[in-house]
DNA sequence: AACTTTCACATACCTCGGGTATGTGAGTAC
DNA sequence: GTACTCACATACCCGAGGTATGTGAAAGTT
């Protein structure tokens, strides 16, 4: 029996999709060149500007998915755990392995800021994991686990610790390396904790 | 009086550098037209090749004199101190209002790492600004105001943290958001300072 | 001082890749 | 069964990076 013409539609969308993800996630965006990506599914380039209006979106396509994806896992490693502290950290320690995989970083840490621009890609970033990272801050906060402070600056700078020592570990020559982060990831949050000496340490004239 | 050829040399070299460098902070490098910086400075096309081997090559030697301006900035914020610790933050604070600038947000932050490749982007970093910042953390370690550990993975947790608020911070509108975010990676440092009670408080089964 | 060489530019051209305009033939709807 | 839709193919445009080659004036050479 032929394939309806949705069913078509629909496989041939995705054939491009998992083609071009290959391809951005070796290659980076700039040397991947739309047509190739398009033969390579046995479809000419017309056909492919058919699904997507531009090589842009059909990369902001494969960044949604894999974003996505991300954010599954990182929200899925953290319900594991019961203690909010632990999801953030288990969350934190997820983002750091998933981001070993060059997919994750070449497309979404790398490429994604400058081809979407820095606005577009930080949205898509809120909605798929730094979400979740601000979720578990805020429910600290309301714990009373760390400090009562603004979330947006503290989940910014966390992601973007992340973010950069994903792509400084996917570099690394050294096995310690991701241990190490971990730890001194660890050492940074658990820095954060609210603690009664604190005010004798840190007096607040900031 | 005609000038010497060298003058010429390095005078068409400056403007196109001036100009380049103008264009790539306002409208990103891809946007940016190779021939069309080349005529601004009354150049063509082939004699601006003659300076830079690609646009790349001339993207390159803006960044790196961008970098360098940037890492003398905070160098010189930091030697306003005599405390190590207060040199710790007065170069973290120069590098959040240096990054207000969009030359160094859009070149060095956003663009460079794709265009120059992040190995390469992160090796100037590393010789303009993360330098510093190593320093510091190796200071205060050495004198033991925070814990001994491998530099390596903390200063690329901080850069990264502070990389990202400068973007975060760009596109904010919150007039408060510059504070929040020293406030919030205050926060963050005064979390690394080494105390007795840690132990306690977060016992080392990392 | 004439002669040669160098080199900072200009001119002209090539190529590749993103994007578009326009078919076409097999499903789909009435 | 006829008209329409739409998932594709074909053919073309053009802008931009890069190169090959020319040229004239400054800078060495004798």
């Amino acid at each position: 029996m032929a394939p309806t013409r949705a069913e078509q539609r629909a496989a041939t969308r995705r054939a491009l999709l998992d083609e071009a993800r290959r391809r951005f996630a070796a290659d980076g965006y700039h040397d991947v060149v739309f047509a190739e990506v398009a033969h390579a599914v046995r479809v000419t380039k017309g056909a492919a500007y058919h699904h997507f209006a531009s090589k842009t979106g059909l990369f902001r396509a494969v960044v949604a998915e894999v974003q996505a994806e991300l954010g599954e896992r990182v929200a899925a490693a953290a319900q594991r755990h019961d203690d909010p502290w632990e999801q953030l950290r288990a969350g934190c320690r997820a983002f750091l392995s998933a981001a070993a995989d060059p997919t994750v970083r070449r497309i979404v840490l790398l490429d994604a800021p400058t081809v979407l621009g820095w606005h577009e890609w930080r949205a898509m970033d809120e909605a798929a994991s730094a979400r979740h990272l601000a979720e578990a801050l805020e429910t600290l906060m309301a714990a009373g686990t760390i400090p009562d402070q603004p979330v947006a600056p503290l989940t910014r700078l966390l992601s973007g610790a992340m973010n950069e020592a994903a792509l400084w570990l996917a570099q690394s020559t050294d096995p310690q390396a991701l241990a190490q982060t971990e730890r001194a990831l660890d050492h940074l949050l658990t820095g954060l904790r609210a603690r009664p000496a604190e005010e004798l340490i840190a007096p607040r004239e900031w």
